[in-house]
DNA sequence: AAGTGGTCTAGACCACTTG
DNA sequence: AAGTGGTCTAGACCACTTG
């Protein structure tokens, strides 16, 4: 029962004190809580003990630290929304109720707006490919997805299905970073055909770009109808 | 030249040593850096001053630390996506283009889903407003927001146009949590007739739910064409 | 046994804001 | 002048993984 706590570090005693003086709301923002020669003293601890207790939870956006004043409890900040992009078909994949069907491969020339963002020559051959990704053999997304070759020259003759582009490129050459673009859209003739849809619905087009250090390594947009992708908190089926 | 170099405190300087070996690909994925021992003697410097260089490294995610092994340079993970939910009419706002009309403002008794999604009792009043948005008196975005009046009791005597009533509500009851669900919809028929739509766009619906502690303070769904909304890096417009 | 990172101490000097 | 946080030192003990 006692025995986790003991364990703890001495600053990180200190730290869950403070920390439940800020939750408990016995210290209000702005309030000014002990100095590290305070709580040093308090502790019966070194300052740079102290110290480091104050400055993770100045690091944590808890406290605001001013040289010469002292430390100050802060507003909590809102934190930016967590929308996880990824997470759509990871559950699928898990499952084994993924699987994907190819609808076309080609080498194509890249045209200007292709060119630019994929920082290559006009002309320059990009492997594009267009597929749709099903759970349990029902579509739920449309891709098209064009890969820079010099990054994954072995594109063509991997035999998707189970495993999926994205994933695969990312074994190849892990990206560095991405950029993402979300926005609301109307799905073509072709891509409602693809996806089976019966009426016109509203769909989420998601536009990623994907970098290896410098280059640009694949450019995907993926669209999906609204019934099967949501980002974020369920708050529309909160009827429990 | 050198005089802002000077001012850096030694840390910050073995900091910058490691992240640019990091960084140029000296160090490679998976490369030992060498030990707080071995920094701390070819600096010339404390150790605790050559840990805290490798520590704030590794608290940015780019080392990883392994007593009795040493540190190690991490695999830099996808940051999640930073999706910025809430800069959307921000511009306006700043710009003194920002205005709104307020369609309708009623005290409406919860139904079972209102009441379970803002934490009340069936029955228990709302504060219930829908308004439209607009940047250079074009209307940008339709909301929806029901409001919790235990704590914003003021909201029938306020005049908006110029101030949105999420601004005001934060200002008399600063939310301490924020859950979102972003979807693709298409518009009803009165939605496109205060959106001022000619033909059927698909538009990007976020719906919020605000918390202030314990309580929910407010329910928020705005709904806005693509055109006008689109979230996170502008990859379609990128032909410069 | 030697090396690693994790924690901690008891000092020090600094620039800064406060009464 | 006294207090604050920011930086730094030269030690210490610890649990741990390595040859």
């Amino acid at each position: 029962m006692v025995s986790d706590k003991a364990k703890l570090p001495r600053f990180a005693l200190i730290k869950q004190y403070l920390q439940s003086q800020i939750e408990s709301g016995d210290w209000p923002i702005g309030t000014r809580t002990p100095s590290e020669n305070e709580l040093a003293a308090s502790f019966s601890v070194s300052r740079m003990t102290a110290r480091r207790a104050l400055q993770e939870l100045a690091d944590k956006g808890l406290l605001a630290r001013v040289p010469g004043q002292g430390s100050f409890v802060a507003k909590p900040e809102t934190k930016p929304p967590n929308i996880n992009i990824h997470d759509q078909l990871v559950q699928a994949k898990t499952d084994g109720t993924y699987s994907n069907r190819l609808i076309s491969l080609n080498s194509v020339a890249a045209d200007q707006q292709m060119a630019n963002l994929m920082h290559i020559a006009l002309g320059d051959h990009v492997d594009c490919l267009v597929m749709v990704h099903l759970q349990n053999n029902r579509p739920v997304q449309w891709q098209k997805l064009s890969i820079n070759p010099v990054l994954a020259p072995a594109i063509g003759k991997q035999k998707f299905n189970r495993v999926s582009p994205d994933d695969y490129l990312e074994w190849v050459s892990p990206s560095t970073s991405e950029e993402h673009q979300l926005m609301a859209v109307l799905p073509s003739a072709s891509q409602r055909r693809e996806l089976a849809l019966q009426d016109q619905t509203a769909c989420l087009q998601l536009t990623r770009r994907s970098w290896s250090g410098q280059q640009v390594r694949s450019l995907s947009i993926t669209t999906s109808p609204s019934a099967h992708y949501r980002l974020g908190v369920n708050l529309l089926d909160a009827s429990r």
